[in-house]
DNA sequence: CTGTTAGCGCTTTCAA
DNA sequence: TTGAAAGCGCTAACAG
């Protein structure tokens, strides 16, 4: 029924042992034999078991990916960008949605090792942050790379973007056009992202000698409604800020909406400007600032470092690339 | 180091084949025996090796998902839905995305399979339509259900929804508002989907005895652009429609994005309706009328079929269900 | 109801 | 540079 790696070894007229040396891109094979079993392999079209590779070898070629992450877009781009580097590596990606929440992460986790001999794990936000899930990890001594963790970025592993900086140029960028009052719309308090945008955001206005106003920074939660909420607030004050910059590519869509349910139009009346993950944004109001989030290629590198390249780096921090889709108008004087 | 079923078998003071035989819920097995392994299970944390299980058995206790699609949202949608089935079935789920115009479509599907024994395929639109994977697949005698399928249902499993019932649906809605000039925009030309909702939208208006007018029906392609450039057409007519139609939601907020941008007030002036996969459009512009689709739930009907679950039925057709997200006003007389 | 024996298809180890 | 033998951790097919 199946083809073997015997089928490929009698075609070829090699031991089963060279057959597997040349899978392997083993030295020690002479060409012309490498030569004939690779066209054995390719005439009986043979893909050798992973079941059988794991089980008599140490490795598995597979490796997990586990989040618990509710939005789509950033679930895509993150599954995007491991599983273009398995894929260059020849290995499997394994998604495994968990729930952050459980009494049993660490279980589960355990038991998804345990089950799959997999070679490693990515973890993606928010489950880079999770106790259990790391101890769990750390105990079995298993490979894993954090996607832009919350906290201790120096304890293991992982990747992030400059999210201080990213907020830094963005803010520039709107004081460049003339703004001299920038509303700030900050990110979910769990997240140490937020911190670092609200940072970045602070210390261009102080580079640039403007006073930080307390008032213009509203709380945020990453989500539409808070975007929303927050930019109701900020144009209600006398002095309506003619920018907005919100932390999140979801809050920015918030305050689009709600700037057109107030018939403001944009960015003639306000600019607004936001991180931008996915295409969100930009469906929802093409004249929108954003700073691209590198959530793929951050997924990408981390897979990397578990596969051993750039090894020499605990972790890396990726830059972030301003993206302005299109101009804002300057603020009349 | 590894926990392994000889372990168990020690310290329950049984056979393998007994720890076995428990693992697999077989019968004929005393109760108090079954007890004894069970604690000895927990006590040692034992998760069976899969790849062990796949060599030697005849299951691999994995299924693939394979997909080409582009849709952040959809993919996540479908994800879900296998997924949880999965989970209950004590399944893993392998994401493979692929790419369709591949030359090697079918070896790539053939290799996965070889190399991971999965037990089963579900295949999502527009996979499901691929005459070398549907081949492959059929060559190998492998099961495998299809999500939506845009061609013969019949041939093999499959889900889809009662697409032409809601575009009906949808339709004789805006009617009942009092609407009679009721544009629509029709789907991809490749998708099975589109020709059924023009034919509900067609048939209700039969029903309701309005004409038929091809003037107010314009191509669309699925996508946010085609949607404005369709709102554009219809909206310059001198007879302007008061309801715009359209065949899946990226469309639908398309139609927002050009009816605010022309200064109409939605649902005032004009009503915008549309298919929902996601909360994409709500997020858009709340005030739209919407037909969930039951991506999810398809999904989920499509492995539990794959499981033998409701073995009888070659393929199966799931309701729609209607839902208004706001109220339409309806239109003076 | 329970246990024994023989593999599944590979890699590892060791020898040639 | 190549090959033979011994498993990896389970389940299938039998015996009891």
């Amino acid at each position: 029924m199946r083809v073997t790696i015997k089928d490929v070894s009698r075609v070829a007229g090699v031991s089963i042992k060279t057959v597997s040396r040349v899978m392997n891109k083993e030295k020690y094979v002479r060409d012309e034999t490498r030569r004939r079993v690779e066209a054995a392999v390719a005439q009986l079209n043979f893909s050798p078991s992973l079941a059988a590779r794991t089980l008599a070898g140490s490795r598995s070629f597979q490796i997990a990916l586990i989040y618990d992450n509710h939005s789509p877009y950033y679930i895509h781009a993150i599954q995007e960008g491991v599983w273009a580097r398995c894929r260059a590596e020849g290995v499997r990606m394994l998604a495994q949605p968990v729930d952050i929440a459980s009494e049993n992460l660490a279980q589960e986790i355990g038991g998804l090792i345990d089950e799959t001999h997999v070679d490693g794990v990515i973890l993606s936000s928010p489950v880079t942050d999770a106790p259990e899930a790391l101890a769990e990890l750390e105990r079995r001594g298993i490979r894993f790379v954090r996607i832009s963790p919350g906290t201790n970025h120096a304890i293991t592993s992982s990747v992030f973007m400059d999210d201080a900086q990213a907020a830094d140029d963005m803010t520039m960028h709107l004081i460049n056009e003339g703004h001299r009052r920038i509303g700030f719309i900050l990110g979910h308090p769990n997240h140490m992202a937020s911190d670092q945008r609200h940072y970045g955001y602070r210390r261009a206005l102080d580079r640039a000698g403007i006073d930080y106003e307390p008032d213009l920074v509203r709380p945020g939660l990453f989500d539409f409604a808070s975007g929303m909420a927050a930019a109701e607030e900020l144009l209600k004050r006398r002095a309506k800020p003619t920018a907005i910059f919100a932390s999140n590519d979801d809050m920015a869509a918030g305050v689009l909406s709600y700037a057109h349910r107030m018939g403001l139009d944009v960015p003639q009346d306000l600019s607004v400007a936001g991180f931008d993950d996915t295409d969100l944004a930009q469906l929802v109001w093409p004249p929108l600032t954003t700073i691209r989030q590198p959530t793929r290629d951050l997924a990408y590198a981390a897979t990397g470092l578990l596969f051993g390249q750039d090894e020499g780096a605990i972790h890396q921090r990726l830059p972030h690339e301003l993206m302005v889709r299109a101009s804002t108008t300057r603020v009349r004087p």
